[in-house]
DNA sequence: TGTACATCGTTTTTT
DNA sequence: ACGATGTACA
């Protein structure tokens, strides 16, 4: 095994000096009691359950310095991992605030993905790769998985790429190589999974890569294998701390335990309560088991809550309440009352959006007594990312100014991907994935049938598919046009790989030129689609990025770990995202719509997933609820627009769990008396009135009526919610026994609805399933 | 190779 | 409704 860099060392050495230098102990001062006793119990395991807003980071950067000052470890020694980069850098900047100096010297200090780059990067001969292996992304997985597909004679239309790329990942997830795959995933994808997960992994080896899941999974197999290894990472990682311990898949859980294994001085730090990424391999298991995992572990509960008022903690807990297993936190606050929780019902989804906008704008100058509060201040937090379209809809005609966090990040976008693959195949020319991407990026007349002559030469000869390439042009396999511009090309590639060690050329004018003279700059400048001049500002700002590097190698490296984008305008805008994006996060005033039974908990977790299903979407509803400091407004709308299908749908059934002692029910302005009845009026069925008019009943006094019924359906039967998804245009405007037209059917009478769907027995063509909108009620017939 | 039309599948997302 | 993706045809 490789050394440890001197330089870890020794930076890690002075740091601790230092910190030990500052002597006396002011940051335990400033933690309450359980804060305090989760940062002195420095030896052996243990479990921080830290409710959302008890002050986590501040204990666990506080453990840290701790750590550091008590001379239990150099800072060099202690692991400290955290999910994302942003968590990352929060830590680090907070120890160094702590310390009084930058944190240079905490090189463990990480997410799991990166601190893993750099483990296998000294291991990876021990799994057959070489150390500079390159990290392919999810959009170079699937391209690679489709050739191989191909290659398998498998019909990709009906086992997509895509799919194979998802359950691949989930077996990384778990850990699962192909030669330890249980037998129960024999079956995956066409019964063809297994073979093809090998095939993929030998293809990765070859192409000296590894995806996301690789890093981890390689990992954990060298600590599995070669003991020595695992030994000196245990003895040198004296202290490990894990933030977000409840969003652990398999594989992290098993690397931590390894890790963990001699010593066992383990802190992790989690909320059971907030684990919502069970979808993409997590195991709530992890955090709940952690005791049996750890015999004698210490576990404190952190649950005094710094950042919500007292109406809105108890709301929340309320919800959380419905769950089972739980570790149990009760959260409490010293804060002043406040304002409850607000409940609204709206008509449909753009109502709902109206609004909230209108809300928005009277806080602006202060509602009820309550202090002004400005547009940054202010989250909308959605289910579903396409719940976000009606605000932007209504808040661009309003000229309200908001963001929209989360989307598509700017490394995953297609010019930043293609500048990138431009950058690969320069800075290592066997990198094939890349030269496929941009070889005919822009338009150089190379179809698919000159890329498969210069794949065939490329194998023929054993060389990468530049070379092969290079002996194509030679050749004079590929003519005309695509042979000319391939050897203009290639000739570019050679040119720009000799000024790479260049000291005349920096590596920003590099990449400007590389851009410039593959023409990939000039494809935007000619394009006339109205995102052409978005992609050429992105691709400055790429170049921009590079500045920050010392080489092209170097930003390539870490540009593949870092996804995020931190978006730099000043500007007060509302913030509008996603649940899930929103975990971590605090703001004065949240709203949180569309809360209906289908939407959120959504139809499909509960399908896919049935309780669990349902119990991590009340844990989403719980971190909605609690990301509010003073104002939480959660509301709901009778009719949505779905898929371009009006639909309308039943209150969350989280509205029924919320405590009614902490909840006020708002009236929307412009809700005349029957409100909700109004659907009756075409003499629907008189069980989709029943059902309209519940939802109506949360507009008004007799909320608490149904509050009182809630009770009898505690949680909801499998399957019911998705009767309670009713469509609106078939409601509005037919009804069974309605007498109706049809263009190739004739008269005939309604017998039964579904959906958009009307199922009428006609009166010379028999019994028909049709599409509502090509029905007609037989009296408007003009003939 | 490029463009026009059809078809499909639509939760959540980090690294 | 809508966007991505694939197929048919110029």
């Amino acid at each position: 095994m490789s050394s440890y860099d001197e330089s870890d060392a020794f930076e890690g050495a002075s740091l601790a000096a230092r910190a030990m230098a500052a002597r006396g102990a002011p940051y335990l001062d400033e933690l309450n009691p359980a804060q305090r006793a989760a940062v002195e119990a420095l030896d052996g395991p243990v479990l921080m359950l830290a409710g959302a807003g008890t002050g986590k980071t501040k204990a666990l950067t506080a453990r840290i310095v701790h750590l550091l000052n008590t001379g239990r470890a150099r800072p060099n020694e202690i692991l400290s991992v955290t999910f994302t980069n942003k968590a990352a850098r929060e830590m680090k900047d907070r120890v160094g605030r702590l310390l009084g100096q930058s944190i240079e010297g905490m090189p463990w200090l990480g997410t799991f993905h990166s601190i893993c780059v750099k483990l296998l990067r000294r291991h990876a001969e021990l799994v057959g790769l070489k150390s500079n292996f390159t990290i392919l992304d999810t959009d170079d997985q699937v391209r690679l998985m489709k050739q191989l597909i191909q290659a398998a004679g498998i019909d990709d239309k009906r086992w997509p790429a895509r799919m194979l790329a998802g359950i691949i990942d989930n077996w990384k997830n778990r850990a699962w190589t192909p030669a330890n795959l249980p037998a129960s995933e024999a079956g995956a994808y066409d019964g063809k999974g297994p073979q093809l997960y090998a095939l993929y992994q030998a293809r990765l080896k070859e192409l000296n890569a590894v995806d996301f899941g690789d890093l981890l999974l390689h990992v954990v197999t060298i600590f599995q294998t070669h003991d020595d290894v695992l030994q000196q990472y245990q003895r040198w990682f004296r202290y490990i701390l894990v933030d977000e311990y409840q969003d652990t898949n398999v594989a992290q859980y098993l690397w931590l335990r390894l890790l963990a294994g001699a010593h066992k001085n383990i802190c992790c730090v989690g909320d059971d309560d907030q684990s919502i990424y069970g979808w993409r391999g997590a195991e709530v298991g992890n955090i709940l088991r952690f005791e049996k995992d750890f015999p004698g572990a210490h576990v404190v509960r952190l649950e005094q809550n710094y950042r919500s008022t007292p109406h809105i903690l108890a709301a929340a807990s309320g919800v959380i309440a419905g769950n089972k297993g739980r570790l149990g936190k009760e959260l409490w606050t010293e804060a002043e009352e406040g304002e409850k929780v607000r409940l609204i019902g709206h008509w449909d989804g753009e109502e709902e959006a109206r609004w909230i906008g209108e809300e928005i704008e009277a806080m602006q100058g202060g509602t009820r007594g309550m202090r002004p509060i400005r547009r940054d201040e202010v989250a909308i937090l959605v289910r579903a990312s396409h719940q976000m379209r009606a605000f932007e809809d209504r808040f661009l005609t309003i000229g309200l100014p908001y963001r929209v966090i989360g989307g598509p990040r700017f490394y995953e976008r297609m010019e930043i991907r293609d500048a990138m693959a431009y950058f690969r195949v320069v800075t290592s020319p066997s990198d094939d994935l890349a030269f496929e991407r941009i070889v005919n990026t822009p338009k150089r007349g190379l179809g698919d049938k000159a890329q498969q002559t210069i794949q065939r030469i490329a194998r023929a000869n054993g060389v990468p598919l530049v070379q092969g390439a290079a002996l194509a042009v030679e050749q004079g396999e590929i003519k005309g046009k695509g042979g000319t511009e391939l050897a203009r090309l290639l000739d570019g590639l050679t040119r720009w790989g000799r000024l790479i060690g260049d000291a005349s050329v920096s590596h920003v004018e590099l990449a400007e030129m590389i851009l410039d003279e593959s023409g990939y700059t000039g494809m935007w400048q000619n394009d006339k689609t109205p995102e052409a001049p978005g992609r050429l500002e992105n691709l400055k700002e790429l170049v921009k990025a590079l500045e920050q590097f010392e080489n092209l190698q170097g930003f390539l490296e870490h540009v593949s770990l870092i996804m995020d984008n931190e978006s730099d305008d000043t500007e007060e805008k509302v913030s509008i995202m996603t649940l899930h994006a929103a975990k971590g996060l605090e703001f004065p005033a949240v709203f949180l719509p569309g809360w209906e039974d289908g939407l959120f908990p959504s139809q499909r977790s509960m399908d896919e997933s049935g309780q669990v299903g349902v119990e991590e979407e009340r844990r989403l509803a719980y971190v909605g609820i609690t990301r509010a400091e003073e104002v939480c407004t959660i509301s709901f709308a009778g009719n949505r627009r779905v898929f371009g299908q009006w639909q309308s749908a039943l209150p969350s059934r989280f509205i029924d769990e919320l405590p009614e002692a902490h909840v006020e029910v708002l009236t929307p302005p412009g809700l005349y008396g029957g409100g909700y009845g109004a659907a009756g009026m075409g003499g629907v069925q008189s069980s989709i009135d029943a059902r309209v008019a519940e939802a109506n009943v949360y507009n008004s006094p007799g909320w608490k009526r149904l509050q009182a019924r809630a009770g009898q359906r505690p949680v909801a039967q499998p399957g019911e919610a998705r009767n309670t998804v009713i469509d609106m245009k078939a409601v509005s405007s037919h009804s069974v026994g309605e007498r109706v037209f049809h263009q190739k059917f004739g008269y005939g009478a309604i017998i039964g609805i579904e959906g958009d769907k009307l199922e009428i027995d006609f009166e010379k063509a028999g019994t028909k399933k049709v599409v509502a909108r090509f029905i007609s009620a037989a009296d408007d017939i003009p003939f």
